[in-house]
DNA sequence: TATTACCTACTAGGTACTCAGTAAGGACTG
DNA sequence: CAGTCCTTACTGAGTACCTAGTAGGTAATA
């Protein structure tokens, strides 16, 4: 008997609703350790109702990962070009408000270093792209651009995985403060 | 019938290859990805042959991180105490030589963020401990060493993820070269 | 002979995924 | 405003397989 209690909404919603599920479940478990039954139980539906939106659990990642690079685009082009200093601060701030986020990157960044990963791509490309932001940034403030890129970025990695373990006792724009004190020319 | 055509390894042995085995696909699948199946496979004997070293999936984890410790416990002692910035090269020139076990930390201490990970207190402890021991060194050399061996940390941890991931293109031992020279008061 | 490394066989439950259907909602028509 | 069609969000049932873990036995070694 096909039984109808719960709630059907049009596609576009319940992609959101999806979504916003997975990222919190992959921030938790990996993308490994995801099952499509917790998703589809997160979402109130049956398995099968969730294939039908994302098509297979390849699908169910690619559909969260492009929804984070709209989201990233939108907040880049909100923003004011600035100075490297102020869009590093910036990069800051927009994370330190969306640990559950910044979570997901992580334990998916660590996880696709294997290159058989279904992300690996996707985050081989991202880290390029961002290394090459902030290199041109600094064309004009270090003799090294690409050198003082990857450093930015390896500490701000570093100190988001501290920010994530104690996340009472490190506050992440602080300690970012901090650092980009000792990491740029002092002015 | 009981077939044994696979050799019989005295229990340490076994456990040394178990620990190898299990060290390779943690870093490639991560803990939850990893299956018992796929560990008793590259040791070449049965699950249940597997378990009778190791008890539990859980077990297995201990094992390796167990065997970690003593060999980092082993390579600490044999290190002079030396400065801060030459205990952080002789780090770095370590993690160098061993990109395999590099790359399970990192994938283990994203995943191991959430509490209900069976590695998370040791990786809060291992990380608590790590900072302790570099605050001590760099007690002479900033005024606030904590802040400095959490940077260390960061920039140390950020880098490798880096070097995992593009290993052709970035060299470890020099990107820490030019960090460290931004990173420490120049000399 | 005693220990123990390891096996076969099994359980109970989870995995992604398929297929064929059902009904809800919107769009046409009368 | 009612009736009908069509698209589509979603379900129930099932497939083939993998999961960690147990029970009890076999044989190699000390």
């Amino acid at each position: 008997m096909y039984r109808r209690d719960r709630a059907r909404l049009p596609a576009a919603e319940r992609r959101r609703q999806i979504v916003e599920v997975t990222t919190r479940l992959i921030a938790e478990r990996g993308f490994w350790g995801l099952s499509m039954q917790d998703v589809a139980d997160g979402c109130g539906l049956t398995v099968p109702g969730l294939l039908h939106h994302v098509g297979s659990k390849d699908g169910l990642l690619v559909a969260v990962l492009d929804h984070r690079d709209e989201e990233d685009m939108r907040a880049v082009d909100e923003q004011a070009p600035g100075t490297l200093r102020e869009t590093c601060a910036a990069l800051v701030r927009r994370n330190a408000a969306q640990p559950e986020i910044v979570r997901l990157f992580a334990v998916l960044e660590a996880e696709s270093l294997t290159p058989d990963h279904p992300a690996h791509k996707y985050f081989s490309e991202r880290q390029k792209h961002t290394v090459e932001m902030l290199s041109e940034l600094a064309a004009g403030e270090s003799d090294d651009p690409g050198a003082l890129a990857r450093q930015i970025v390896a500490l701000m990695d570093g100190l988001q995985l501290q920010w994530l373990r104690y996340p009472e006792t490190v506050d992440l724009v602080s300690e970012w403060e901090q650092a980009s004190a000792r990491l740029f020319p002092t002015s």
